[in-house]
DNA sequence: ATGTATTTGGTACTTTAGTATGAGCCTTAA
DNA sequence: TTAAGGCTCATACTAAAGTACCAAATACAT
């Protein structure tokens, strides 16, 4: 909100300036009309791109992010949030072990613990959950 | 393409336009030179913003629309679609018959079909190449 | 140094998931 | 009216997934 607020003033004074510039290079002759005005709309152009895409990028920031501090508040662990990453990508508890350098119990102790923990039945639920969570993208 | 190529075209003769009115108007004092710079200043802005929004609209709806046509020429029919979009809700082969009325033994033939459609060996892959494929939201 | 949490792993078991095969019913196009 | 494709369902089986319980090694803080 501060920032917004400061880049309108800034922007003010730009156009203000911009007036008094065009005015007096006109006046004096040493600038041409036509050429004034090229400036000030390729100026005011690319500040209305640089508007809009500043406030697009918000919301599409929020769609993406993932919220670390739900993970915690869950008491999910490091090995048990990677071996929910690995889930997601469709991997068996076979194929995570390997992945991870651990045996296949051990993956299903993580995936039982994760599965209570985000309150899911089955590893499918667990993905569904975690992304309306925004714990997972 | 053929709309770009309009729309800049509208602009180039817009700002021409601007361009001799402000001229003819500053020029026959009919009009202070700060309110010709205003509008097309306010004008410019505008056509920034609405040229950035149709850019990056198109970029967002790619990531969210679902290919159809994919779904066809994988010969996925109707009834397995639904089976799959299930599947990523995180519901099991029973639950999923009974919302859609059928016995489990029909939602483990769907299934299993569509496994070897989308070349996955569990519904958990088959969510994410089917979410890879834009098949999925 | 003792307690706590994490990670690891095993056994034994139950429950889902998935495959293979066959078959009946319905709709639609040739 | 056949043929084809899609939906349904069953049986019998194998393969994963998931639960419950136990236990040991590591790390880290008090």
């Amino acid at each position: 909100m501060k920032k917004t607020v400061l880049v309108f003033a800034l922007l003010i004074l730009a156009l203000l300036l911009l007036f008094q510039i065009g005015k007096y290079a006109t006046l004096t002759n040493n600038l041409r009309f036509e050429i004034v005005i090229a400036v000030i709309a390729v100026v005011f152009f690319f500040v209305g791109v640089y508007i809009n895409k500043k406030g697009l990028h918000k919301n599409i920031n929020n769609k993406q992010e993932i919220d670390h501090q739900k993970i915690k508040a869950l008491e999910i662990t490091d090995r048990e949030y990677e071996v929910l990453e690995r889930i997601s990508e469709g991997l068996s508890n076979k194929e995570i072990g390997e992945k991870l350098f651990v045996s296949e119990s051990t993956i299903k102790t993580h995936v039982s613990n994760l599965l209570s923990k985000l309150n899911a039945k089955r590893r499918t639920q667990a993905v569904q959950i975690a992304k309306d969570l925004q714990i997972l993208e």
